[in-house]
RNA sequence: GUGGGUAUAGCUCAGUUUGGUCAGAGCGCCAGGUUGUGGCCCUGGAGGCCGUGGGUUCAAGUCCCAUUACCCACCCCA
């Protein structure tokens, strides 16, 4: 161990581990682009402010997550924990709505919250985040759904649930969020610790808490769908045919709710049962208030993002991390076959090649063997007989056959 | 912030119960042998003050206390 390790709850990436991330980041790109998106990216840090505003002051991100400090000039600032509130701050700031017509964004990088890391958790973390603004229409819900079933299909996790939910909005959920909050009042000493304090912070989250006996009063609480407005319902009903139509298949979960303050109406998530307490690959929904909060126009907007983290944790699970060797291993047999390799070797870069090399000289086998771990398709031999001869022996891993070629003709290989 | 577990070689881990040749194995790495020029096999080698700091004892990876880190879970979230 070095005298100055990494931060708690901040990894390295390994080489190993990089190539599944950059499958990852490249199939997110290419879904993103045939889905009509194009990518904004935000800085890292914003005024703390931003956040109070968008994720809301009373939640556990404001309250307790967030890395924030004083610059030097006296401003808070804070490391972003989600991306949202930063596009919505771009969007505004850039007048990219101007026009009225939708706004489709993306954003894919590091988030920061201050937690105690675990399994499928860390400090540092990625995301890939997707956000339509400007588009009030059922059927944005829908596609942007549909784009996150793309990119978790073609990453080859197709078992994973969708759960879909919707919790009204502006002018129906105080009505429901009131009555919940009577039901459960009425029973509060059977309620955990936890849930007897939701109850004045945040009552919908009580009907997600794990503790049976919460779960037992959540059971016959008034539900949700019931009190929904007309507008409300139309849309939710909208937005489920427009999944059906695509042959999407979904689970409806009553007790769907989400731990930030904008989300309204649509809101959806993606679980897998393989990643121990931490199973939410994906979470996401509508927000219409948000950019008014924020002090713009009252413009709609819909999105989800993706634990990155989560999906390569499930993905190493399964397909075995893959590796691509370099074009060519040239084994540098003698010391005096140190300088005509080299220079042939960067002749072979500068043409496109990949070769891998060992500068120092070493015997046959040794060689052969780095050859065979670099994953090289062939090996290129310099050793006594080829600068004799002025002919380097190229050996093919795959195919067993060999060939020569003169040693200073870069071009031929 | 709370609870439980773990910490011995580059990696995965034995050894801790019942203190006393316990500094170990496998893999990896290096050298050599065998092989049809590597992969299998054989031989040899390098590499660890047993997380850190105290304490008990004639004697501590082994028992006690503290501390740090990691893992898992709660909370919350992706």
């Amino acid at each position: 161990m070095p005298a100055v390790t990494a931060i708690r709850g901040f990894k390295d990436i390994l080489p190993a581990e990089a190539s599944l991330w950059r499958i990852v980041e490249e199939t997110a790109r290419d879904v993103v682009r045939r889905f009509d998106f194009v990518e904004l990216r935000p800085p890292i840090m914003e005024k703390t402010e931003l956040f109070q505003r968008s994720i809301g002051q009373s939640t556990d991100i404001v309250e307790k997550e967030m890395y924030t400090m004083e610059d030097r000039g006296g401003e808070k600032i804070t490391l972003r924990p989600e991306a949202t509130a930063g596009l919505v701050r771009a969007l505004l700031e850039h007048n990219l709505h101007e026009g009225g017509r939708a706004v489709k964004l993306f954003c894919l990088g590091q988030m920061f919250r201050y937690e105690r890391p675990q399994k499928g958790r860390q400090r540092q973390f990625h995301q890939l985040d997707v956000e339509v603004f400007n588009d009030p229409s059922p059927l944005a819900d829908a596609e942007t759904i549909f784009l996150l079933y793309v990119f978790l299909s073609e990453l080859g996790l197709p078992s994973l649930s969708i759960v879909l939910n919707s919790l009204g909005c502006r002018e129906c959920r105080p009505a429901y969020r009131q009555s919940l909050i009577d039901h459960l009042s009425s029973r509060k000493e059977r309620l955990c610790g936890d849930c007897q304090r939701r109850l004045e912070q945040n009552p919908l989250r009580t009907l997600d808490c794990k503790v049976p006996s919460c779960q037992a009063e959540a059971q016959d609480a008034p539900v949700l769908a019931s009190f929904l407005c007309p507008d409300c319902r139309a849309h939710f009903e909208a937005v489920k045919s427009a999944l059906a139509s695509l042959g999407l298949s979904y689970e409806l979960d009553e007790r769907l709710v989400r731990g930030l303050d904008y989300y309204t109406r649509t809101t959806f998530e993606v679980r897998s049962g393989d990643l121990g307490a931490q199973n939410a690959v994906a979470g996401g929904g509508r927000y219409d208030g948000l950019c008014r909060e924020l002090g713009g126009p009252d413009l709609p907007g819909i999105g989800f993002a993706v634990g990155l983290e989560r999906l390569i944790l499930l993905l190493s699970q399964t397909a075995p991390p893959v590796s691509d060797g370099p074009d060519y291993y040239v084994a540098i047999l003698c010391p005096e076959a140190q300088a005509p390799a080299f220079k042939l070797i960067h002749q072979l870069r500068k043409k496109g090649l990949a070769v891998a090399a060992d500068w120092t000289p070493g015997g046959l086998k040794s060689r052969l063997r780095r050859a065979d771990k670099s994953g090289a398709a062939k090996v290129v031999m310099i050793g006594p007989d080829e600068l004799a001869s002025g002919q380097v022996l190229i050996r093919d891993l795959v195919a067993k056959e060999q060939e020569t070629r003169p040693i200073d003709r870069p071009d031929l290989f």
